[in-house]
RNA sequence: GGGGGAAUGUCCCGAGCGGCAAAGGGGGCGGACUGUAAAUCCGCUGGCUACGCCUUCGCAGGUUCGAGUCCUGCUUCCCCCA
């Protein structure tokens, strides 16, 4: 569908171009629309943790491109919607959130958007709200009557959120399914307050975007559109951003510069173009010409790839320091100063160190990690248990220990 | 209201004659090979003051030298009948 269009207005065509375009409800309609004027658009996201994650980069990437090309983003925070729990994608009810929880993880995710977007109330500066701001003064019987009416439920039944509990057999509660009610009146609060014609979001949100367009249609508001992204998976098809310690999260204090820098640099190479893509503003010309490069030499671009994404998201010098430090360890095998650094007394074991720095679990899980030689101190291979750290082992004030071939830090005493 | 079935290693799925730290997958981590890639092969995957000790199979009791496995009660979920 999206290959045989071609998109003439800017944004459209950008987004096409990148490959963030999944689905939409009326392309042709859309790409009209873009071209005539200024357009406003939003996407949702909710405050389930202090941090958003990689998933949740694509979403905020479209809003920069359609912010590039002239439109007004809004960032729209769920304060109100998580209290609610959105069951799409779940296959079961999250527990719920408390209101002091929900407004901790608010404010500890807004931060990103400024890196992404330009927030400011002249021309087309984004705009932040918090839907919190309608929906906790939503009463229940005028709820009802005013949206609830427009809801079907023989429909509501169809969307795969509520389908896939149904069939396989599991709880969905009655909170949940009055979610995409809320996000639908969202939509059309939105289209009145603030003139918001499009919302996007990733393909999972497709139900809940679609039902906000025919509820504003049913409450008279202007035409609206959705837009969704694909979903995110590797070449081999790993669902992307999750390790060992948890999901790639783009707080720096919750996943440092040098690991996200790391995570982009481990890309499979058969994904480089695409994240080049939709992950960097490198322009298209630049972008084929690394993805061009064959066999050992792609790794030129996977570090273009690492570099650029880092900036982006935690600005060009911890970009730049991060690519240095990566430089030194692996390329030279040098102790690079830079690595994440952790103070521990000398004659700390080496399985409590390990589990220190959080290379490991336990003292059991730091044994077998120790006895099956991927633990080194200063590049050297320990496989002694008992070892603990010494005086000695202090090179110009530090200990570097390794887990693995990737993971390195630097100790402290 | 009646009848039948299910809950297992706190990542997931899933075997389990009364001797079980509990088969097998997936995932994850580590090793080898490489290019900090993929694929492939090998190892690890409850905890500890560690040739031993402690804690695990929905919850609470009981039988037994010994229970995930048998008995009783309870909780939750599913199916059939009304």
């Amino acid at each position: 569908m999206t290959s045989q269009f071609s998109p003439k207005s800017d944004f459209l065509r950008t987004l096409h171009e990148r490959g963030y375009i999944h689905q939409c409800s009326d392309f042709e309609g859309l790409d009209e629309k873009a071209r005539s004027g200024m357009l406003t658009a939003y996407v949702g996201y909710d405050c389930t943790a202090s941090s958003l994650h990689i998933g949740n980069l694509i979403s905020a990437m479209m809003l920069h491109w359609f912010q590039q090309t002239g439109h007004r983003p809004i960032t729209l925070m769920g304060g109100g919607t998580t209290r609610v729990g959105d069951p799409s994608g779940k296959d079961e009810t999250r527990k719920l959130l408390t209101v002091d929880q929900i407004e901790a993880n608010k404010n500890s995710i807004k931060g990103v958007f400024g890196k992404l977007l330009t927030y400011g109330a002249d021309g087309n500066g984004a705009i932040m709200i918090d839907n919190a701001e309608w929906l906790t003064k939503l009463n229940y019987i005028d709820m009802l009557r005013d949206i609830g009416r427009h809801f079907s439920i023989n429909r509501m039944l169809t969307m795969d959120s509520v389908k896939l509990r149904l069939e396989r057999e599991q709880e969905l509660s009655f909170i949940e399914f009055n979610y995409m009610i809320l996000q639908s009146y969202d939509f059309v609060e939105l289209a009145r307050n603030y003139n918001c014609s499009l919302q996007m979001g990733g393909s999972d949100q497709w139900g809940n975007i679609v039902n906000g367009v025919d509820l504003g249609r049913r409450m008279g508001t202007h035409q609206l559109y959705a837009l969704t992204t694909p979903l995110l998976t590797t070449a081999s098809g790993a669902k992307m951003g999750k390790t060992a310690s948890g999901a790639v999260w783009l707080n720096a204090d919750m996943f440092s510069p040098y690991d996200y820098w790391q995570f982009w640099r481990n890309t499979e190479d058969a994904d480089v173009g695409r994240f080049l893509k939709l992950f960097t503003i490198l322009p298209l010309d630049e972008i084929a010409r690394l993805t061009a490069l064959a066999g050992s030499e792609i790794n030129e671009a996977k570090k273009v790839l690492a570099t650029e994404a880092t900036a982006l998201l935690h600005g060009r010098a911890a970009a730049e320091e991060a690519a240095e430090t990566a430089r030194k360890t692996f390329e030279e095998g040098m102790t690079a100063e830079t690595l994440p650094s952790f103070n521990l007394p000398i004659g700390t074991g080496l399985l409590s160190a390990n589990v220190a720095v959080g290379f490991a679990t336990s003292n059991s899980n730091a044994r077998q990690l120790v006895e099956s030689g991927a633990v080194r101190i200063n590049d050297v291979v320990i496989t002694d248990t008992r070892r603990v750290l010494m005086e000695e082992d202090f090179r110009d004030g530090a200990i570097k220990l390794s887990m693995g071939k990737k993971k390195h830090v630097l100790i402290k005493a």
